[in-house]
DNA sequence: TACGTGGCGCTTTTT
DNA sequence: GCGCCACGTA
């Protein structure tokens, strides 16, 4: 593969760099002392340079970090220049938002966004670099199984001979060796010591992955990481460049930075050092995902000349909920001990702790509750439910649908990880990247007689008609003559005319286009079949045609659809939002919200902490992290509920114990709730 | 070789 | 309720 030019070529000399004031035209300018408390205001007015923000919930950590951009571009920093590093999309979004609100500027030459998201935009335009087309896929975790499970049997593993871990086990090890920059070995006999003897085997296994990937021009969401990394580590060229792109980078949530999304600040950072992390030690809860919280306390070491400001005024919760976060977070020994204050005043009210006698009586007080807060005018947006795993919302969801009590729930399904929505756009991942191995055969095995046999054939006759053959101008001549199945025949002449349609000699019409071509030619028949559903599908996928027409280009909109969640949560402005509904969440989803009252649901040991997690230390705390994330979320109210009971279907009903969470919390700073049945 | 069926085990958190 | 697996049938 050819590798493109840069757009911009540059030596490695170090660039001095002076900031200057604007010209400033006295309307825009802001009155920082009077908006900022004087914690905050050293943080956003502090010299260039490496800075370390601890930041204790509700402090005004967003608040802080959207000031420090906005000071930044009233100091005359071109918005190109600045790095905005967030946990979603949408918090960027929203931070760029606010800065446009006090700033008349035009801010939206700021690079922001995940670090996924990040890695994704360099390496569409210098992927080439390390050959990778620009067309290159995203694979999901679906996706990525299915591609490894591939590359098992292709490397002679016979399941039934030796018990070899299933492709998603080993996505999950290879996903921690890639985020923890740890040798497969180090990381099997940390985390996974059965697979030891299996060592190479699996290492075997990696190798083949990797180069599949390569073959098939895709990408995992760990390679937007590595793959990032890789490319500025192997081209000082391209690394140069950026770093000086990047005059001020700023990363938000930086207590749940993996390595290797440090070392991607830390190289982007290294020549000028004007690096703003900003974090909570005490909110960390992203550790399963490679999530260090010694990043943030090491900061300092890597950079020594580290300017390090806490801000430890609270200005969301009532005095009540702050000391029974403060006592909830007190069991952990491994933390930065903050003494996080109370500016709000009390409002008599102590946080409650419920006791119930099983799920569908917690899923009735808590609703009966929810209706007598409305009744107090207190608006269902301002409530939320929160769990530690979606399951535990399921009776909750039935009582409230039962008492028509409007909610909206932060799902665990992603919109794109359905089916229905995966089937049709493989169509459009084949058109962007014809060497897209998982979407061709996605896509084939829709048909009714091919399934994994036939697929493979296909592929295989297709991958050998790209190398021979090149690039594509007419779909149907090369797809038409392939030896399918008399029962197939038919249908696959129509999926390739309809190929020829959504793009026409290889080149792709708009996404919204392509969209309605698939469901119309072939998805609408095969949901209709397939489906029990069949209209709910079909209505999410109209609604995907009109989430796609706000793109013209393909491969930014199949990025985007990787990359963000949920379309609710993060990209459909037309829909959710203004209507009032109660907030049903996970704690994990709900980092960084606030509400003003806040249930935590299922709080009995097992539950929430969850079993999975008694056995270590380490993860034992993190649990508790969660725990003080959750009740961190209530302003004024809160209620900590546990049922005595678990009703399970088949085993019998089980015994709860409340959760030792409860336990660690004195019991004068809480009012115990006894529940009647009337 | 495709595909329907029934049983089983399990169910954390997500870019 | 869901995916995975094994098995039987066309």
């Amino acid at each position: 593969m050819t590798s493109r030019p840069l757009p911009l070529l540059v030596t490695a000399v170090p660039r001095e760099y002076t900031l200057q004031r604007a010209p400033r035209s006295t309307s825009i300018h802001i009155d920082y002392p009077a908006e900022l408390n004087e914690q905050q205001l050293a943080a956003v007015t502090a010299p260039p340079g490496p800075l370390l923000v601890i930041a204790g919930a509700g402090s005004g950590k967003t608040r802080t970090l959207t000031y420090r951009v906005a000071y930044l571009l009233e100091n005359g920093i071109d918005p190109r220049n600045i790095l905005l590093l967030t946990f979603t999309n949408k918090a960027a979004r929203q931070m760029l938002d606010r800065v446009a609100n006090v700033l008349p500027i035009d801010a939206s030459g700021i690079w922001g966004g995940t670090f996924h998201s990040i890695g994704n935009r360099m390496l569409r335009r210098h992927g080439s670099a390390l050959g990778y087309n620009s067309g290159f896929s995203i694979m999901d975790r679906e996706d990525q199984k299915d591609l490894i499970n591939t590359v098992v049997a292709s490397a002679g593993i016979d399941p039934k001979e030796i018990r070899f871990p299933k492709g998603d086990v080993l996505a999950e090890i290879f996903s921690f060796v890639v985020n923890t920059e740890t040798s497969m070995e180090e990381l099997l006999a940390e985390k996974f010591p059965y697979f030891l003897p299996l060592l190479e085997k699996i290492k075997d296994v990696h190798a083949r992955y990797e180069k599949k990937k390569k073959a098939t021009n895709s990408m995992d969401f760990d390679d937007l990481l590595q793959k990032t990394l890789l490319m500025l580590q192997q081209h000082e060229n391209i690394a140069s460049f950026y770093r000086r792109q990047f005059q001020f980078i700023l990363v938000d949530e930086y207590q749940d930075t993996n390595k290797i999304q440090a070392d991607l600040i830390d190289l982007l950072a290294r020549e000028h050092r004007n690096v703003m992390v900003v974090g909570d030690d005490a909110q960390s809860i992203y550790s399963w995902r490679g999530a260090n919280f010694q990043n943030i306390l090491e900061f300092p070491k890597r950079y020594p000349e580290a300017q390090v400001f806490k801000i430890e005024m609270n200005y969301r919760s009532v005095p009540e909920i702050l000391t029974v976060a403060n006592a909830a977070i007190t069991a952990n020994v491994e933390q930065f001990r903050k003494n996080l204050q109370a500016t709000r005043g009390s409002n008599s009210v102590k946080p409650a702790v419920v006791a119930l006698n099983d799920g569908s009586e917690q899923a009735q007080f808590v609703a009966q509750r929810i209706l007598e807060l409305r009744d107090e005018n207190i608006d269902l947006n301002e409530i939320a439910v929160l769990y530690r795993a979606h399951y535990h919302a399921l009776e909750l969801q039935l009582e409230l649908s039962r008492r028509g009590i409007p909610y909206q729930i932060t799902s665990g399904i992603r919109f794109f990880e359905q089916a229905h929505i995966k089937d049709v756009i493989s169509f459009l991942r084949l058109v962007a990247n014809p060497r897209d191995e998982v979407a061709f055969k996605r896509m084939a095995k829709l048909l009714p007689g091919i399934g994994n046999r036939s697929a493979e054939n296909l592929w295989n006759a297709w991958d050998k008609s790209l190398n021979e053959r090149g690039e594509i101008t007419s779909w149907s001549e090369r797809l038409l003559p392939m030896s399918v199945g008399t029962r197939s025949k038919k249908h696959w002449t129509q999926l390739v005319h309809t190929l020829d349609e959504i793009a026409p000699g290889g080149q792709p019409n708009p996404p919204s286009e392509m969209i309605t071509s698939v469901v119309e030619a072939i998805y609408d028949d095969y949901a209709k079949v397939n489906f029990t559903n069949y209209e709910l599908r079909k209505e999410d996928l109209n609604q995907l045609a009109a989430f796609s027409r706000q793109f013209k280009d393909l491969n930014e909109f199949l990025s985007q659809l990787a990359l963000i969640s949920n379309v609710d949560a993060e990209a459909a402005p037309n829909q959710g939002g203004d209507k009032e509904a109660v907030n049903l969440s996970t704690v994990h989803q709900a980092k960084g919200l606030e509400f003003h009252t806040v249930f935590v649901i299922w709080l009995t040991d097992g539950m929430f902490p969850s079993s999975r997690s008694l056995d270590t230390r380490a993860a034992l705390e993190e649990e508790r992290r969660l725990f003080y994330v959750a009740v961190t979320r209530a302003k004024d109210e809160l209620y900590l509920a546990y049922p005595h009971m678990r009703l399970t279907g088949g085993y019998g009903d089980v015994f709860q114990r409340p959760s030792r969470f409860l336990k660690e919390i004195p019991n004068e700073l809480v009012e115990d709730w006894q529940v009647k049945r009337s």
